[in-house]
DNA sequence: CTGTTAGCGCTTTCAT
DNA sequence: ATGAAAGCGCTAACAG
């Protein structure tokens, strides 16, 4: 009923092997053969039987993508550009890997469920991206399993994830500069005149979460210390208090716009809010608008990312772009082979701050 | 070197055949013996070879998931809808389906190539989001390779989509009123007394373009006819000068933005411009904005779809709410046969019209 | 409820 | 450059 490789070698009048290595061009036969074979595929209708091949060959063409939520454009911008380059169709020739995208939601369970049901596939390549969890017990399974996957030749590339600690598993990794980016925002606010500054934060015990948070509060003590220096005043601007301007939830609007009410109710005299990222800052700014403040006069407002719609808000947000798209594509290259693991296997990819009209002086 | 199916046997002192039926869970197996199979699968951290499972089953617990750009919200939200309930992680007991993403990029060929390629890797299931190309060769392409899929036992479902002309193959369909959702949202331009409406539509030949905009023009017509029925004037709302009123671009921001712009030089007088989706209608908004015109008061400017990021677009985004996630849940249910295939194979899902600050009645 | 026995369709040495 | 043959690891009848 559904035609093999044989029924294929049969009619081409040549061996099962000498089809498969057609099929599979990795191997020299005449070009008349080929011809031949390739005629007898198209007549039958042969479609491979991949499972079969995998078996045999004990590799699969699947890459898996690990994301926690496909509908958020931070995530599908960099799975997209993961799948152009992995070489789908229309890629270089022979490259016929595809895309498995799993949705983990932030589970620390389905992350693990989701690396025993890709090494069940015999995974050609990982690509994990987004910000890890921070429980240790978590890390250390993740490293167990993917040090076995990586054993089993699947390659493992970090996209926008901090590198693993231990591990010894050979992993490429390409780490978003969250850091540096939320201090540069933070700076950007500090050098226009802000000193009470509200933050709301992503979840807590998530690498992007702390690492934005940090850079924010490096800042601040800079310019803490700085004024401290200056006039032995550190004012508003140190640590002292900095825990009641932080509220932490979710990476979505409802966490923004609630968090924001929040903010305003502990610290009503908050002349910038910066958010965990573009999504929540929408929120955020929804929740001002609501509260009958004006952006930027009243309140100013920023967000990290620079997410397509960021520079349609109005007015437009002030950001820190992460170059998803490239990182991604990056990303790809590196799981197929395509492109060299950076020296170290860590390659740190640089956030640049994006000052648009949401950010402003405060006005006294 | 690594671990099979029959060393968890030896180990757990049963025949091979009793493994599989406890790892399936499809068959009764004494509860004792689960136990010490499990176990043995546990000290031995055997995880299952899917392709040699796949092929000696004949089936594959992948799912397919053909999207135009999975880094656009429509179809993000739509994919991680479908993810949700074909039974990752956390699903139902047993359901460890995976979804294989392919980014078509609306090419045909694409979609073509990954038909075949899902149907290599035996795929369970396969859904198809978004709007169909209209040229017919590739449409009967198509067809045949469904029905071909469909007889391989592979389950169909079309999620915002139309239904197949003519293939006699097992696709249940959802289809998205793109129509009547278009109609609805001009009717409500013309009651507010607009006149002069722009349209920026999308790609030609593509059903999601060209239903939306026969919506428009349906609604604009009947206007018409309404019109000089009550003053033997047509005025403007005839469908006389309706080619000249409307531009054709791709989905994206910038082509709203430049259509926009190519509108206005065409037809200065416009009071409202109607985008064949959100993102269009940022774009078009962002054009308005930069040309000094206000919205709504200087002209009204309306979307489809109702991603996310339109509620907090300012003015909010009047627009026609399609409930993706929604789809996309019932189409992951009718991909894993949890729910049954609607009645004839098709459902209709309506489009809600949600007016927002964007519109207003034109200022004379 | 459990074991035995054949393959599933392909790849890949090893010959030639 | 091509063919022959031996599995890859699992499932599914079929017995018992």
């Amino acid at each position: 009923m559904t035609v093999t490789l044989s029924d294929v070698a049969a009619r081409a009048q040549v061996s099962p092997a000498t089809v498969s290595r057609v099929l599979n061009g990795n191997y020299p036969v005449a070009a008349a053969t080929r011809e031949r074979v390739l005629k007898a595929v198209d007549d039958l209708d042969y479609v491979l039987n991949g499972p079969a091949s995998s078996l045999a060959a004990a590799t699969s063409d699947l890459v898996g993508i690990l994301v926690n939520d496909i509908a958020d454009p931070f995530f599908g911008i960099m799975a997209g550009a993961v799948q152009s380059e992995i070489g789908g169709p229309g890629g270089r020739a022979g490259g016929e890997r595809m895309a498995v995208v799993c949705n983990t939601g932030g589970s620390p369970e389905r992350e693990l469920t989701y690396l025993t049901l890709l090494q069940r596939q015999r995974a050609a390549a990982l690509v994990l991206t987004g910000g890890a969890l921070e429980d240790p017990a978590h890390a250390a399974a993740m490293s167990a399993k993917l040090a076995r996957l990586a054993d089993a030749g699947t390659r493992i590339v970090l996209c926008g994830r901090p590198p693993l600690e231990d591990s010894g598993a050979a992993v490429a990794t390409l780490t978003f500069d969250n850091r540096s980016g939320g201090r540069r925002l933070t700076e950007h606010l500090l050098a226009l005149g802000h000193r009470r500054i509200g933050y709301v934060a992503g979840p807590v015990e998530r690498t992007t979460t702390r690492h934005r948070l940090e850079g924010h509060r490096d800042a601040l003590a800079a310019a803490g210390a700085g004024a401290a220096g200056h006039a032995g005043n550190a004012g508003n601007t140190g640590n002292a208090g900095q825990e009641e301007l932080t509220v932490h939830g979710p990476y979505t609007r409802a966490s923004g716009y609630d968090a924001t009410l929040e903010l305003l109710r502990r610290a009503p005299d908050l002349t910038a809010i910066v958010a965990a990222n573009d999504t929540v800052a929408l929120g955020a700014a929804a929740a001002l608008r609501d509260r009958g403040l004006r952006i930027p006069e009243d309140i100013s407002v920023a967000g990290f990312d620079d997410l397509p719609f960021s520079v349609d808000a109005v007015p437009a947000l002030t950001t820190v772009r992460l170059p998803l798209h490239e990182a991604g594509a990056r990303a790809g290259r590196l799981a197929t082979g395509a492109e060299e693991a950076p020296p170290g296997g860590v390659a740190t990819i640089a956030a640049e701050l994006m000052v648009r009209g949401s950010t402003a002086p405060p006005c006294r």
